[in-house]
DNA sequence: GACAGACGCGCC
DNA sequence: AAAGGGCGCGTCTGTC
């Protein structure tokens, strides 16, 4: 895997649309200077086609130029997204976090003038979006390409000025690659059965009786909850159904899952079933169908970093949210496959890389069941308690099984436990903590420290700062590992290219692809995602132990892939 | 009628 | 067995 940014001498060209569906575009140079004439020419996908040797093009945002260049039938092997790198490069600039990050504002800072906020991010809308807000716009006057080299040389500069400069060069190039990915993905579509969702529903939620009222089985659960308390109540009242348990002599503080399930009363199994279809039929049912799946594709749109941690997440239609049930939708076109990966216990071997820490790094670097290993070393054996442990200590949980646990793991490997304790620390201290790559956390605001609304330090042991600590111990893991999943990604997509394939991604869920192959590259493909892992482990951490298996499946449906 | 916040629950 | 991290999104509820 050649990777992103790891080479200076990459040559890159600058290229911005001008409107007209032209382009101008320029050579530059390692610092990020032009390096030749800014030329100006009438199609912005020929420009690009027309220049096979450029090795990275740099351009203000990827969604919309690429999106144009993609419906021109034009893939870019690799791309520098000036927006996506600074807002990387603001979070990590001590004391910048939260600034805006759209170009314009970039360029007015360099230039030491007011900074336009940033479009306020769109709300999901009910049709998969082709439509962009815009670009902030620069004061009038300003030249836009201008604008792009001067905050591309500026922010060349800035990378190389932060912790760890190298570091950072990947981070801004696999966000970058992220951004194509996820055009990319837009653009080929979840393959989705319309035909099995439905059946799916019919069977599941019963036929629907026409009128607009909820499906047959949903009226059937509520009749049985209401019998059971015998009483009319409505399952889907939180109020309801608490006073209903109340009458019974049973006090509730809230009707979660697993607070109802500790209960015994004939209401609490009908009504566990309803709940549960009820989400099926309002989240995943008839309506989302029609709204997000059209001409067996789903097309949700992929926000790269689109969380602080560095997970994507997805404007409408609930991508990374599809219910397990539901995955049998989800199947390849004929003579097609999905090639499904995920990584395994992805977050406990980030940790033993970035903590060095040498006795779980050892654990890290056997085979494919990471908490057995960990519990053959240090729990007796039992490896329900060893992943309690480890989770634990990578959530911050700080009551039952998992603090006894923990000490355990302290004591076998300090160094690992050492290293998201000080990033707790750090966080209830109101400090800044960065993954690996320099990603850098959001700072603490207002609302967590005490709530007289005023900006000063967390006080430290308050539930407020216990909670910032949470967050950033869980950052350091959640986010270098975010990070080596966007490595895999990047590679896996750039393997699939070199090796000629029409395999395309279609899916990735913070720790999980799928790719969409014909069948006869299936194996070929599964051969690569084994291979994206490691690579990618050695990229980002440089040489460790420590292994990043994939549990790979080659399947038609993804429903049968765990 | 629009909007914000809390809640609940789907996923990792 | 208990309830810790990150999200999106639908519903309900209170407010303007």
């Amino acid at each position: 895997m050649s990777v992103p940014a790891a080479r200076l001498s990459d040559m890159r060209w600058a290229v911005a649309e001008t409107g007209d569906g032209g382009a101008r575009l320029c050579p530059l140079d390692q610092d990020g200077r032009p390096a030749g004439e800014v030329l100006c020419e009438p199609s912005l996908a020929e420009a690009v086609r027309s220049r096979p040797e450029v090795e990275r093009w740099v351009w203000r945002s990827t969604g919309e130029i690429y999106r144009r260049l993609l419906a021109a039938g034009v893939r870019v092997e690799r791309c520098y997204d000036v927006e996506a790198a600074e807002s990387l490069l603001i979070g990590h600039e001590e004391g910048q976090s939260g600034q805006a990050r759209s170009l314009a504002a970039a360029w007015a800072r360099l230039h030491r003038l007011p900074v336009p906020p940033d479009a306020p991010a769109r709300a999901a809308e009910t049709q998969p979006s082709l439509f962009e807000s815009g670009p902030v716009p620069l004061p009038s006057g300003t030249d836009d390409f201008t604008a792009l080299l001067e905050v591309y040389a500026g922010q060349v500069a800035r990378t190389a000025k932060t912790e760890h400069p190298e570091r950072m060069r990947m981070l801004l190039a696999a966000e970058s690659a992220g951004m194509l990915v996820a055009a990319e993905m837009y653009r080929a579509g979840i393959p989705w059965r319309a035909d099995v969702h439905r059946e799916l529903l019919d069977t599941m939620l019963g036929e629907r009786i026409s009128g607009g009222t909820e499906p047959r089985r949903l009226v059937e659960l509520a009749e049985e909850v209401s019998r059971a308390f015998g009483v009319r109540v409505r399952p889907d009242l939180p109020n309801e159904i608490i006073k209903a348990f109340g009458r019974a002599g049973i006090l509730l503080s809230s009707t979660r899952k697993w607070e109802l399930q500790e209960v015994e009363h004939p209401a609490v199994a009908p009504l566990l079933a309803y709940k549960s279809l009820y989400r099926l039929y309002t989240a995943h049912g008839w309506s989302w169908l029609e709204q997000w799946v059209h001409d067996g594709r789903f097309r949700p749109e992929y926000v790269p970093g689109g969380t602080v941690t560095g997970r994507w997440t997805t404007n409408g239609g609930g991508a990374l949210q599809i219910p397990k049930v539901i995955r049998q939708a989800i199947r390849a076109d004929p003579g097609w496959r999905l090639v499904v990966a995920d990584a395994d216990q992805m977050e406990p071997r980030v940790l033993a890389a970035i903590s060095r820490d040498p006795g779980l790094m050892e654990v890290a670097g056997r085979g494919e069941d990471l908490y057995a290993d960990l519990a053959a070393r240090a729990f007796g054996g039992d490896r329900a308690q060893a992943k309690i442990a480890m989770l634990g200590a990578i959530y911050g949980q700080t009551s039952g099984d998992a603090l006894t646990h923990m000490a355990e793991l302290r004591r076998r490997y300090p160094a690992a436990v050492a290293y998201v304790d000080s990033a707790a620390h750090a966080g209830e201290e109101g400090r800044l903590v960065r993954t690996w790559f320099g990603r850098t956390c959001t700072p603490a605001t207002s609302s967590d420290s005490a709530d007289d609304g005023e900006s000063r330090p967390l006080d430290y042991g308050t539930p407020r700062a216990r909670a910032r600590g949470r967050f950033t111990r869980n950052f350091v893991v959640q986010g270098s590992a975010a990070d080596w999943a966007l490595l895999v990604l990047a590679g896996l997509r750039q393997a699939m290219s070199q090796a000629g394939l029409r395999a395309e991604l279609v899916f990735f869920q913070h720790d999980e692809v799928i790719v969409h192959c014909p069948e006869a590259e299936a194996a070929t493909v599964a051969e690569l995602i084994a291979a994206a892992g490691d690579t990618a482990g050695r990229l980002a951490f440089g040489p460790t132990p420590v292994r990043f298996p994939l549990t790979t499946a080659i399947v038609e449906c993804y429903g049968d892939a765990k």
